[in-house]
DNA sequence: CGGACAAGCTGA
DNA sequence: CAGCTTGTCCGG
């Protein structure tokens, strides 16, 4: 009789193999599929996952070492390889994946008991379009499934409490997964998890939650960007979650404000609610067109100043939104009126404090001084979050103003709060927040990105979120010159169906997503071109570019099919990286 | 990734 | 030719 063999993936991501190990008979019992080991690797011990058990091995029999030690449970074997899968769909690493579907901390005791659910009747996937402000506590309790466990993956995870209150209410066991909680609270979750039984709640890595039993997934907000992950791959928990949800026959359930082409290439065309309930949902807009202000007035508007003073005198709390940190990101010179560039690249500067321009591209710092004619004036084109507060601060002098960004430690009080988008999340709680005001729109509506539109509804959806429904007196407040705009239109008329209706020509014309795929390549040179040499004689595959970067260079793929995309750099990819730095990020959402 | 080992550079 | 850097290879 032959000894048993296990094939183990170490967690060196860079290392993208998988290697085979004897299985010692004192962890004999403890070792399946998924399991967390320390193997011996190359003189050196290294964590990595069982992915693969009584295997024929493939080095021979005299170099076989055994397993060093079992560190603790890992994901199970579905999870292992819907990992697989997603290392191939957004071209990454394996072990990085696993990593996200792994406990932070060791996992002990013995494997939970094998749940055998009745085989279910496969359900077609449903996508509803729920306004902003519209309460989710009942579309989410409707479609806990009543045996096995249930997944509800959420965008925003910083204001749950109602809805885990709910849910305990009608007697499910809730656990919360995510990712920025302490690693005890997040391996005590995962552990429970295995369990079954129960309602996971949580970020885009609850979608990896080791439940044995898996029935129903809801995704929350399946288009914001905080599904996607950052850091490549950049895997997507709605996506990884209409995958799993197909793969173990669980039903399958998309809510949007505002639903992305995405899901209605999943799940067909949105269902709405009754129209009141829309209407309802979506918050009063007023919009104030720069144009018709004086000149000179910026973007502090009357009708700003006005519904600030509003909200405030009622006791509330208001947010100003403007993303461009920092003091001005775009100058002209006040005696020759050119605007102020970078002297090396061309690019325009900005201010980083008062007394220094900054490149925006390259880096390169100057004095403030205008090229053209050496004047030592410029005046701000587009202010940022500081000098906005400063200005704001000045017009509303008695009234608390606070900045806030990602290095704003503790927010203590305050009225008017003035930041990125991030602000919408990081209020501490205290009196409601009832005007939401964009200083500069126009910025969101023109970004020079394909999925602008989407994302500009999307943010003023979390705004809306964020100040609540209509009847409660939440209002949003928008700065633009292009008032009569599509995204603009959808919100005041409540239907966010006009954007897929906008949109869905335009990305059908250029083959972009959902009506194709698209990964964006960034990396030193050598590893760009080999990349983008290897794809020439994939045919299914468009590359546009090299262009030079900020480093090295990029390049921009295109292809009809996700298959094709991905066996073709699956195939292109490891040659690539061999020569250099380089990074692979499949549906870049930012380009 | 990170160690092992080999091939190249320097200095007396 | 020791002593060190830099490059290439490979892991069970």
């Amino acid at each position: 009789m032959g000894s048993r063999v296990c094939r183990v993936r170490p967690d060196v991501p860079a290392l993208d193999r998988t290697f085979d190990y004897l299985v010692p008979e004192a962890m004999a019992a403890a070792v399946t599929i998924g399991t967390i080991v320390r193997v011996p690797l190359a003189g050196r011990r290294v964590r990595g996952w069982v992915v693969d058990d009584d295997v024929e091995p493939e080095a021979a029999a005299a170099r076989l070492l055994a397993l060093a030690k079992v560190v603790g449970a890992g994901p199970p074997p579905d999870v292992v390889e819907l990992c697989e899968w997603a290392a191939w769909r957004w071209a990454g690493a394996p072990a990085l994946l696993l990593r996200a579907a792994s406990p932070p901390n060791a996992v002990r005791g013995p494997a939970p008991l094998a749940l055998v659910r009745a085989p279910r009747a496969p359900a077609a996937p449903e996508l509803l379009a729920w306004p902003p402000a519209g309460d989710r506590r009942d579309l989410v309790a409707a479609r806990i499934a009543p045996e096995g466990s249930t997944l509800v993956i959420v965008a925003d995870t910083h204001r749950l409490a109602a809805l885990r209150k709910r849910l305990e209410r009608d007697g499910h066991r809730m656990l919360e997964l995510h990712g920025t909680e302490p690693d005890a609270a997040r391996t005590r979750a995962w552990a429970d998890a295995r369990a079954g039984r129960c309602v996971v709640v949580g970020g885009r890595v609850a979608v990896w939650a080791p439940v044995p039993d898996l029935a129903a997934i809801i995704v929350l907000d399946e288009g914001d960007e905080a599904l996607q992950e950052e850091r490549t791959p950049t895997w997507n928990g709605r996506d990884v979650a209409v995958e799993r949800a197909r793969r173990s026959d669980a039903s399958l359930t998309l809510v949007a404000a505002s639903p992305t082409l995405e899901a209605e290439a999943i799940a067909g065309a949105p269902v709405r609610p009754d129209r009141s309930v829309e209407r309802d949902g979506w918050p009063i807009v007023e919009i104030v067109d720069p144009r018709e202000e004086p000149p000179g007035t910026g973007l502090l508007t009357g009708p700003l100043a006005t519904a600030l003073h509003h909200a405030v005198d009622r006791g509330g709390r208001a947010v100003c939104l403007l993303n461009r940190r920092g003091r001005a990101r775009l100058l002209s010179c006040v005696a020759c009126n050119e605007l102020a560039r970078c002297e090396h690249c061309g690019a325009f500067v900005e201010e980083t404090d008062a007394r220094t321009l900054r490149c925006a591209r390259c880096g390169k710092e100057r004095p403030v001084i205008c090229l053209h004619c050496h004047a030592t004036r410029l005046k701000g084109l587009r202010l940022g979050v500081s000098r906005v507060r400063d200005d704001l601060a000045a017009l509303l002098p008695r009234v608390e103003v606070v900045e806030v960004d990602a290095s704003t430690a503790e927010i203590t009080g305050g009225q008017v709060f003035v930041g990125t988008e991030a602000v919408l999340h990081r209020l501490p709680p205290g009196p409601p927040v009832m005007l939401a005001a964009f200083l500069d729109f126009d910025q969101e509506l023109l970004a020079p990105r394909y999925r602008a539109a989407e994302q500009a509804m999307a943010l003023l959806a979390r705004a809306a979120r964020r100040v609540g429904h209509r009847a409660g007196g939440g209002r949003l407040l928008v700065q633009t010159r292009l008032p009569d705009h599509e995204v603009l239109e959808a919100v005041r008329r409540a239907d966010p169906t006009l954007i897929a209706a906008l949109e869905r020509p335009r990305r059908e014309e250029l083959g972009y997503p959902p009506f194709g795929v698209l990964a964006e390549i960034r990396g030193e040179a050598p590893a760009v071109s080999t990349l983008v040499d290897g794809l020439r004689p994939f045919a299914a595959v468009d590359v546009f570019g090299p262009t030079s970067a900020a480093t090295g260079l990029q390049a921009l793929l295109r292809a009809s099919d996700v298959a094709a995309l991905c066996d073709a750099l699956a195939a292109v990819a490891p040659a690539a990286k061999a020569e250099g730095r380089l990074r692979i990020a499949v549906d870049p959402l930012r380009v």
